[in-house]
RNA sequence: GCCCUGGUGGCGGAAUUGGUAUACGCGCAUCACUUAAAAUGAUGUGGCCGAAAGGUCGUGUGGGUUCGAUUCCCACCCUGGGCACCA
């Protein structure tokens, strides 16, 4: 089964319902979704727009704590009032389908799909150093620190060691990559997410060591500056320092600066301003094997351990940062590439760019991307390099030290070890206790067995051996429930989800999503991700979840800043309600500039669009004059440029193109037939009003009507003279006129004559329905 | 540093493939209605010169291509966002 061309997803990124309610900004998305649903409904599309709740995550937690109020009750309670305040918008959500990702019924399934990653090899465990919020106390996913800080909190992040589900999402980096071409998205956010996964083709290069039989193998680019190379640097997690150092007569000096590197966090290691440091595993030399120099080999921490072999070759002369720790330990700078334009360079600085070989022997002369190939295709003879590509995508550190949120379905058993829960003793349910406090040692609130609660739950029966077992305590992150929402909706009935592909297919993918555009490489990266498992499984039928992305600009407050609670510019919707309506206040939202752009509020800028409303609300007291060809012209342009506009966007011309046309027919005389198509065309941005007024006048909107060809092409358009290229003066001209008819026309007119002023012409341009241009 | 946005009146912003820059809304000014104000309606509203007609300068800055550039090309400046020792 495939998708229904009859159906229509149309689907908002669901909020995450916070204690503070709704401000001015949040519904600019939600309308944007409303006006298109009401618009394709007309069209005669079903619609699926529906609403839900995105509720595990630390906020909720946190003000649970701080207030000591149970999280579910936080959330009960925050629900309530968003939904209430939704409400008053007028918005046309499905609200039978409802979802909260904190319902048990919701988690079983998010859960299940856990359980299949972990079935794939998806999903495994593993102690190894990550990202931790001190304050949070919490591991955290690559993608959750921002700048080195906490994606939620701001505090600093650190390393740390710390047992952790992990998810293996580089394993579908490539797909993830390929797979983004096909989508209707705009291009800076998949760019976005391109960046993110940065894929890079290179080659691997070995060095053997000398007198040893060690190897050392190293990812570069730049293959073609191989004969540059003068020392290679290991990262000092990699494994073969052990190994080597040993043999080297500095071990002490080594072993304290791996001791010393380790403590330092990510942004310690990559602090820019911060010199580059190192040291030599002296005695260890290793062997270029492009031309069976010898080179030394160093420890130091500006190579990543986690990225490409751990291991470079430096190339000083090419590459900045090798370029400053060669002077700094002065180690020896070769050049092997040469600017192609430029022969005389000064050869005491680096160059990065690409370029012509020189000093490389029978490499000389050839270009960066020709010796690239030319030299690994060497090395791949001699088993000493091939072609490969990375990733800079990490896997996905999935566990969270933390209460509120999904368990992980997974027993740990003294005999069996890691076991999976049965789909059958799903869920498993999050044990309502009084103690949820995150600890910050690395364990989760609900390792705490001293309360009786947590222990009951905590202690259980293998599946496997029924022996004794302890569940897993680490809990899902936040992104766990909203990387699979959009298939909840589709198979909710009543209040129970069954997995259902006829149920999940006829409206898949999502033909419109709406959101934040924050999320680009945290949410709608890991959805996707988990979308092409469940593809996989055989559980949804489509490669991607998400047909057509619009992301929402932010608006902000009047003094050009992010609404906050802590700048106090927060603009709260309910006041502007209840003076002007929702109809006002949601044509504002969309006419206050581009929808995918940053917006300043302005409070007044409402009251145009309620004086517009006003307007057509007296539309219903007007006496229907007989149908003319001026209104005619202007109701069918308004259908084309309103649709027009609703299908890219562009609310805020859309909206203008509505006031302008109901101004111009009321210079021209309303007739029914145009009072209808008007009230159809704005029903979509202000559904009260073209209703009401619909009502009284005795008409009903239950069709977008289709604009008439001949009344859009103009018969007569006014065209401007230039002259010299500057306009001196208009004529209003027949389209079917000729050129030559129009040039008798134009040069015996006053003003043309006079501002030629007998000259000689040397040019007359006509072009059709545009400008007429004279060059004298 | 790299990648991506955007820069147009007092303000938010319009302008199809290069073709009358400033649509639409806000604000402001004048007028009408009113005892008055609010609300509403009408007219006007880029700068400069001019009584007007008209002229002239104007889309971040400097160049270029073109009969004609907000739009295309080159260099630069600023705003917002993302990435950041990824070899």
């Amino acid at each position: 089964m495939s998708k229904n061309s009859k159906n229509f997803y149309c689907l908002d990124m669901f909020p995450y319902p916070s204690g503070a309610g709704l401000h001015v900004g949040h519904p600019r998305g939600y309308t944007a979704t409303d006006v298109f649903s009401r618009y394709k409904k007309l069209q005669g599309y079903d619609i699926l727009h529906p609403m839900g709740w995105d509720a595990f995550g630390l906020p909720a937690e946190n003000y649970a704590i701080k207030n000591k109020i149970h999280p579910e009750k936080v959330v009960a309670e925050n629900v309530a009032r968003f939904k209430d305040q939704l409400n008053k918008f007028d918005l046309s959500y499905d609200w039978d389908k409802e979802i909260n990702t904190t319902d048990p019924k919701y988690y079983r399934w998010t859960q299940f799909i856990f359980l299949k990653l972990f079935e794939r090899g998806l999903a495994y465990e593993a102690e190894t150093p990550i990202n931790y919020c001190p304050s949070c106390k919490t591991g955290l996913a690559n993608e959750e620190v921002i700048n080195g800080k906490c994606e939620r909190c701001g505090t600093q992040v650190v390393r740390k060691n710390i047992r952790q589900w992990i998810l293996k999402i580089t394993e579908y980096a490539d797909r993830l990559l390929e797979d983004l071409d096909g989508l209707d998205w705009p291009e800076p956010i998949k760019e976005m997410q391109r960046n993110w996964i940065g894929r890079s083709e290179g080659s691997n290069i070995v060095f053997d060591i000398k007198d040893s039989k060690e190897k050392i193998e190293v990812y570069t680019t730049r293959a073609d500056t191989l004969f540059g190379c003068t020392y290679v640097v290991l990262a000092p997690e990699h494994e073969l320092i052990e190994k080597l150092k040993t043999q080297s007569s500095n071990v002490k000096e080594i072993n304290e600066y791996i001791e010393k590197s380790k403590n330092k966090s990510d942004l310690e290691r990559t602090e820019l301003q911060k010199e580059k440091t190192g040291v030599e595993l002296k005695r260890i030399n290793a062997i270029n094997p492009i031309n069976g120099k010898e080179v030394s080999v160093w420890v130091a921490d500006y190579v990543l351990g986690h990225y490409g072999t751990g291991a470079v070759m430096a190339v000083p002369a090419h590459d900045e940062r090798d370029f400053e720790f060669a002077k700094k330990y002065d180690i020896p700078i070769i050049h092997v590439i040469k600017p192609s334009d430029d022969i005389n360079q000064d050869q005491t600085e680096v160059f990065t760019d690409y370029g012509i070989l020189i000093n490389s022997a029978e490499f000389d002369g050839m270009t960066s991307a020709e010796a690239n190939k030319k030299i690994t295709e060497k090395l791949k003879s001699s088993n000493h390099g091939d072609f490969t590509i990375n990733f800079k995508l990490r896997d996905w550190v999935f566990s969270r030290q933390r209460y509120w949120g999904e368990p992980i379905p997974i027993v740990h058993c003294e005999k069996c070890g890691i076991v999976a829960v049965p789909e059958n003793d799903l869920p498993i349910i999050l044990p309502h206790v009084e103690n949820y406090q995150p600890v910050g040692d690395g364990s989760s609130p609900l390792s705490n067995e001293s309360d009786p609660a947590i222990a009951a739950w905590l202690n259980t029966k293998c599946p496997n051996c029924g022996g004794p077992a302890k569940r897993e305590t680490n809990t899902m992150p936040q992104w766990a429930g909203s990387c699979w929402y959009y298939i909840a909706y589709l198979i909710m009935i009543g209040n129970e989800y069954i997995w259902d592909r006829k149920k999940i297919d006829p409206w898949l993918p999502v033909n419109l999503y709406v959101g934040g555009a924050e999320h680009a490489v945290l949410h709608l990266l890991y959805s996707r991700f988990w979308h092409k498992v469940l593809y996989d499984e055989k559980l949804v039928g489509t490669k991607e979840p998400f047909q057509r992305l619009i992301s929402v600009g932010t608006i902000l407050g009047i003094d050009g800043l992010k609404m906050s609670k802590s700048r106090g510019n927060i603009i709260d919707p309910d006041p502007l309600l209840e003076k002007f309506g929702s109809d006002a206040l949601k044509l504002y939202e969309l006419y206050i500039g581009p929808f995918s752009q940053p917006a300043k509020w302005n409070q007044n800028g409402i009251v145009g669009m309620h004086r517009f409303l006003q307007k057509v609300e007296k539309l219903s007291e007007i006496k229907f004059s007989e149908k003319n060809d001026g209104s005619k012209i202007i109701i069918n342009k308004a259908i084309k440029k309103v649709g027009e506009d609703i299908e890219s966007f562009s609310f805020n011309t859309a909206i203008s193109t509505l006031i302008e046309a109901f101004s111009d027919i009321t210079k021209n005389g309303w007739d029914k037939k145009s009072a209808e198509v008007f009230l159809t065309l704005l029903s979509p941005f202000a559904p009260k009003m073209a209703n009401s007024v619909s009502n009284k006048i005795n008409t009903s909107l239950s069709t977008w009507p289709e604009f008439d060809e001949k009344y859009i092409v103009n018969e007569k358009v006014t065209v401007a003279i230039q002259i010299n290229g500057k306009v001196r003066d208009e004529i209003e001209i027949s389209i079917n006129d000729s050129e030559d008819e129009i040039k008798d026309i134009v040069l015996n007119r006053e003003k043309v004559k006079a501002n030629i002023s007998g000259a000689e012409i040397k040019k007359f341009i006509y072009i059709k329905d545009k400008i007429i241009s004279i060059v004298v």
